[in-house]
Order: C-alpha cells, then sequence, then structure tokens
DNA sequence: TAATCATGTTAGGTGAACCTTACTAAATTT
DNA sequence: AAATTTAGTAAGGTTCACCTAACATGATTA
C-alpha cells in the first residue's frame, strides 16, 4: 500500500501536471517542507511503484497508473473539503488542512456517502448556521 | 504530542477502567495484534507522559491527565461514529472502523461542527437515504 | 569560460513502532 | 511443593520516513 506520504507527493503531482506547471522535486521539497534527499529517496520508490516515471533533471512524468490513483486522492480531498466548507461552512484553511489528513485514512464507501449528503444539503439549502 | 498508537491504547484503558474491567498488558496486545513487548514499551510511554500509572502485574492505572486524554479521543470517536452512522447511515462497523482512524487526525473545532451538525439532523429528522 | 549557484544524489544517522527470541517471575494446576 | 502455564521484561533487530553533510552535476552569470 502506497503510504500517506507518498499520496500527498503524487497529489502534487498530477496537480502540477494538469496546470501545465513544471514541478521538480525541490518544489515538492518545499512545498512540504521536507529534505531535497527525502524527495529523491520518495520520487524513487514512486518510480518502483510505476507511479511515475522519473529522471531526475529531466522531470517527472506521471504514469495510467499514477493519473488513476492521483485522482482517487484527489476526490477525496474535494468531497471532504466541500462537505466541511460548504455545509459544516469551515474556513476553508481548515477544511482543507483536514481533508489532508483523513483522505489518507478514509473509506471510499464513505467518501461516497458523503459526496451523496452534501449534494442532498446543497439541493435543499442545508447547512450549520450555528456558530460553534 | 501523542502518537497515534498511544492514543489508542489510553482509550482502551481508560474504557476498561471506567467498565471495572482489568485490563492487563496481554489485553493490550491481543486487542490490537501487537506482541507483549510492543505493549511493555507503549506502557512505559504513557508513564512517562504521565497518562498512566503503570507497575508491571500490580496493574494499569489512569492518572487525572490520562483521563482528560481519553475523554478527548473518545468524543471524537463518538461525534465521528454517530455521524456516519446515524446520519449518513453507515454500518456501524464502517462507523466505528472509519472514527478510529479519523479521530487521531481531525481538528477540535471540525469536531464540534460535526456534533452540532449531527444534533440538527437529527432534530430536522435530515439523513441520506440514499443507497449510495 | 570560469566561478557561482541551484538542484539532485549518496552515505550514514535518528526515532518511532513494531518484531522475535530468550529470560524471569508470578499464578495455577497436579 | 513441584511442574506447568501465563504474563511481563530485556536485548537486539527491522522498516519507515525523515534528517544532515558532503558531493556531483547542470544552469546561470560575471
Amino acid at each position: 500500500m502506497i503510504t500517506s506520504g507518498l499520496q500527498d507527493y503524487i497529489e502534487l503531482i498530477y496537480n502540477s501536471i494538469t496546470e501545465n506547471k513544471e514541478l521538480k522535486a525541490i518544489d515538492i521539497a518545499n512545498k512540504f517542507n521536507i529534505s531535497r534527499s527525502s524527495v529523491s529517496e520518495a520520487l524513487i520508490r514512486l518510480s518502483d511503484l510505476d507511479l511515475i516515471l522519473y529522471e531526475g533533471r529531466k522531470g517527472i512524468k506521471i504514469t495510467e497508473k499514477g493519473i488513476v490513483e492521483a485522482k482517487r486522492i484527489i476526490k477525496k480531498h474535494e468531497v471532504l473539503c466541500d462537505f466541511f466548507h460548504k455545509i459544516l461552512n469551515a474556513d476553508f484553511e481548515i477544511a482543507s488542512k483536514n481533508a489532508c489528513k483523513i483522505e489518507h485514512v478514509i473509506d471510499e464507501e464513505l467518501i461516497e456517502k458523503i459526496s451523496n449528503f452534501t449534494e442532498f444539503c446543497i439541493t435543499n439549502n442545508i447547512n450549520n448556521n450555528k456558530k460553534g
């Protein structure tokens, strides 16, 4: 199983590629506040898992398998973030930060339910108006 | 910061004590499928953190600080479990299993919002009736 | 083009949370 | 009471995801 750290990295790689932004190892290091050498190791692990193609300075490419994995994680992130922000009215920062952590541990099954429920709440204008 | 493993153990210790069940190190080992020696180490760490009083076979006692910590975690568990089970209509098993993982990473702030929202949904009879 | 700077790699190390194996001591059974 | 079983400890090992320091190489600039 892919660890939560690797999930974070593949997520960033996918997002950068879809936005046509060149992503370098050092960008990952800066984003997650980890050392260049840790990124180096992580990219090798992602390559070993066939999630990316990595050739040092020549750049980072994502594989089909990597895209599937990234989308899976990003979907979880979005569903959680939307629910926290739009339905619970949490600050976007809080919503996103918590989604980042929960996305690594929650089951798809529950994500589906949250997704449906968020939609239901939006169509029926249900949300958490209390300050708490 | 207390790690998620230690959180699991203090949670079990607290629950056993409040149910007047004698809890031994080996029970923790069995519950979480870890070795006796790992439990031994974990109990020393919990002692070092002043969360429990541990004297080998004489038993495990929880401190005031340990009670506060345990309650904090158990509250998160219950809030999440209730929301997943009662509002999203997830199986209790799934609800509980996911709560066990999420309780270690979610902010109190969001727990408060989920708690209020669950209450709101119950009083207004709102829940996820879709199968998905 | 030579020096400098940016980026990536390598080697070796840390702490956390596990593990196994062997041992010790307490409790139970015979 | 002796033998056996159960519970806990100690020593030493593994893996993971990080780290730093030193080094190598590619890119930029004086």
